[in-house]
DNA sequence: TTGAAAGCGCTACCAG
DNA sequence: CTGGTAGCGCTTTCAA
């Protein structure tokens, strides 16, 4: 608990100094320097959190942010955004202020605008739900040796600067999304597989990790057939009946992405909610309302509030704080939940 | 973003005036008053955490922690301790030191002698998990009403006054359980149940809704019998063989307190891990191995890091920040974990 | 290359 | 009853 200010005293500097020592500010005589990381080691400093986030507050940290906007088809995104608003309103205490835009999956030229329109209005830090795509990835690299930090949220980019990011570990939760089926049918089933697109990589990783899975534990579970439904609920339905029409020997269901209301609206239209056990994933309220009338049996959840809101703190510590991210993935829990532990 | 030095100037005061105003310290002429909270109103003022943060040091405060040590039997309780003193390293840097002492479960005297121990040490707010004894009960409303916050953790007290609970709902987390059996057992079978003492209220809480969640969805799931192990070992082990001994038809068997490792090694020890199907609470390490190892089905786990770590929290902020506790209870998240997400 | 001082916003204490 | 001021620990700027 020694201070800046302790250290001086028994280095018999002043506080500057010692400052631009322990902070590798300025030139400092090399003795004295030596002198003073001596003291600082002996004394075991460590910088006050509390009173470095005051004095951050001159530096008015500006911060961008590009979402995914939840009327491109799931709501999922409504509570990210909860998430990052709660966060930024925590830091405006910090002097902290966000700029946040919203983007379209899929639309790689929209979003290369907004990541430009934020850095002219001046943003010190950019956190995204990158489309995955080149272009996107050699911007983020622009920005990044421009000394614009990037942490990408939601899905990851490859090949890019991001300092960090922030999401599920898709692999992990499609492995658990199969232990859940084996759990929920005794490791004997047929299952019928609604995704969105093969083509989105995190959608794909989800799939092939359930199958993965359950191949190596239950032989007895059959994937039947797969549906895509380009997350979209209407298609869901449609690509969802037919499915099931299609296999009559279907008895359970993963579904790997959104589109979750419009896959379950029918299965209750083919009278099937008895019979067709349902695993998806996250908790958006028409999903929560499907679990309570036990059509869905287990949805897994994946903290889209922290999603939202951690990288907006991790940019804030790389920034303000000079704390570098801990770690290069932040993967959020995966959260099983059934209809008693909503 | 208004401040009181702003409030001070708009006001024509002095900021000690206005800190006294808005913090009810001190007596101020009435019309100034009036006129500055109209004003703080009208800038819409909130006062900055961090600075207040950092002014609390002076304070000194002193807060005792009382937990049952985990050499009485429960690795849970490291867990717990973990919590504690990581969050109490977080708030050394705001000027608070924690003192903590460990109790035996079941041992009011004991108890009683610490939290006086405590009292006579300073300390000016106290997290305890309490034994639930009426003389405990007594004790923690003399503190309160001799300006000691008292917080209860893991298990609550009835007619405390306390100002927080921070643990599990132990009739959602019952629930809960219910509800796995359920599905991993398709809605039949007979289940034998394992608890540490139809005594301690937390435990009969849990198995009594672990009971009324089957008895409402599962007709055709029968509870045969059921133990009590103390939450030992050892007993665990000699008690489950006994069950499973005189009841062959268990299929399932649900493991309400501690003595999880004891009781599985008895399932193992009679060659039924592959018919027995088993559902536990916590994560401890061995329970853990065992669920990697397909023994266990799934656990439910109660944030027990959390559990250490809040009250702390909820105690600083009431006596530093001078922040009430936002609920009376503070119910940790029940977490499903299988093998795939542990 | 170094020191001194102001400032982040709030609290506490001493005068008046 | 009120004003002024020092201080919490760190950063930054201005002088020297």
């Amino acid at each position: 608990m020694a201070t800046i200010k302790q250290i001086a005293a028994l280095a018999g500097v002043s506080r500057g100094t010692v400052d631009r020592v322990l902070n590798n500010r300025g030139i400092v005589n090399a003795e004295t320097a030596a002198k003073i990381k001596e003291i600082a080691a002996a004394v075991q400093y460590s910088p006050n959190k509390i009173a470095k986030t005051l004095a951050v507050k001159k530096k008015n940290i500006k911060l961008g942010y590009i979402m995914y906007a939840s009327t491109s088809g799931n709501p999922f995104f409504d509570d990210v955004v909860t998430g990052i608003n709660a966060k930024a309103e925590e830091l405006a205490e910090y002097g902290v202020s966000v700029e946040t835009r919203y983007s379209e999956i899929n639309n790689v030229q929209k979003q290369l605008e907004l990541m430009d329109e934020l850095v002219q209005a001046g943003v010190q830090g950019l956190a995204i739900t990158p489309v995955n795509d080149a272009a996107v990835a050699e911007k983020i690299n622009e920005l990044s040796s421009a000394g614009v930090p990037v942490v990408t949220v939601n899905s990851d980019i490859d090949n890019s600067a991001r300092i960090a990011y922030v999401g599920s570990n898709y692999e992990q939760s499609g492995k658990t999304a199969g232990g859940l089926m084996r759990l929920i049918t005794n490791g004997s089933a047929n299952v019928g597989i609604v995704t969105g697109s093969r083509d989105v990589l995190c959608h794909a990783v989800r799939v092939s990790a359930f199958k993965k899975s359950l191949a190596k534990h239950c032989p007895n579970v059959k994937i039947v057939d797969i549906a895509e439904n380009n997350d979209d609920d209407f298609q869901s339905f449609s690509v969802t009946k037919t499915l099931l029409a299609a296999h009559p020997e279907i008895d359970a269901l993963f579904l790997a992405a959104a589109g979750v209301y419009g896959a379950c609206r029918a299965v209750i239209e083919l009278g099937l909610q008895k019979k067709v056990k349902i695993i998806s994933f996250d908790c958006v309220p028409s999903t929560r309302k499907l679990i309570q009338e036990g059509v869905i049996t287990a949805t897994i959840a994946q903290q889209p509030f922290k999603q939202g809101a951690l990288p907006l703190e991790i940019l804030f510590n790389y920034l303000g704080m000079d704390i570098k991210p801990a770690s290069e993935k932040y993967y959020t829990d995966i959260e099983i939940k059934i209809r008693e532990n909503l």
